[in-house]
DNA sequence: ATAAACCCGAGTAAAATAGTCAAGTATCAT
DNA sequence: ATGATACTTGACTATTTTACTCGGGTTTAT
């Protein structure tokens, strides 16, 4: 159970380009810089936020990206959900609503998985890109 | 994020040991047909199981697993440990106490990760196998 | 003695991850 | 105009992880 380098590059990035988001947009060039992360990995990651209006590019010289939305009204699910950061706990959820795996009935832990992921996701709905700036007063990279 | 067949397997076959887990031992065998986990698969997750002391091997015709403890001692976390599916929501976890990646700060999104494992990790210190048969009265796979 | 079970370590195909690379296009500053 | 900066796109790939399989054991009830 491991989160993948995409959703936390994305929140990363996003994070850091919130935190200097104010009249100019951010380059991918200083997000690289600052966060440590390549810069042609931050393009395919910003290429899925652009999509999902989460961000808005500028191009040309002094170009980069702005948020499309308040700080607030970013949650992080959205940011996961734009990357393909899926929250996948359980393999039989696809399958009819009474059963699992063709069988008739729904298998034993069928139910905890899907209470499992419900408890990460709600974790994700609630934090908002403010929140990570907001708690972050002292100074950080 | 998801979670992987070892730790998923191993949750589902101790649900499965605990709710047949009378006098008699359960094989493997049985498992394996109930639950469609491959034998060899449950084999290399059930030495894991034994090593950490979660279940007891009885060797021989007859023989098979029991649980070593109460089913309600006997706590997700543990069963994850005991496989090695692990929680890692940070890669800078290990790095000194204040800075990440050798920088003398924590990163922006330090506590954010700290606070998702914490998060997920509850959870699974929360719930006992127990729980999982409880839940189950009705009849399930 | 035999079969049913556990025990153990090595090997491996497939999938996912975590990127890189190449070739663009748009825009600004000068 | 032109060069530099920055976004855009899609393909490609090495590495790692996953999810097993396989082939040999050993133990014990009947």
């Amino acid at each position: 159970m491991k989160l993948t380098t995409k959703g936390r590059y994305a929140v990363m990035a996003l994070a850091d380009l919130a935190r200097f988001n104010n009249i100019n947009p951010v380059s991918l060039r200083d997000i690289s810089l600052r966060q440590g992360i390549s810069l042609d990995y931050l393009e395919q990651i910003f290429s899925k936020l652009r999509k999902k209006e989460i961000v808005q590019s500028i191009r040309g010289t002094q170009g980069g990206y702005i948020l499309n939305k308040k700080a607030k009204e970013i949650k992080l699910i959205n940011i996961f959900e734009a990357v393909d950061e899926k929250i996948k706990t359980v393999q039989c959820k696809k399958e009819s609503k009474k059963g699992c795996n063709g069988k008739p009935t729904k298998c034993l832990t069928h139910d905890l998985w899907d209470e499992l992921e419900n408890h990460i996701t709600y974790f994700f709905e609630q934090k908002s890109l403010e929140d990570l700036i907001k708690d972050n007063l002292t100074r950080r990279v």
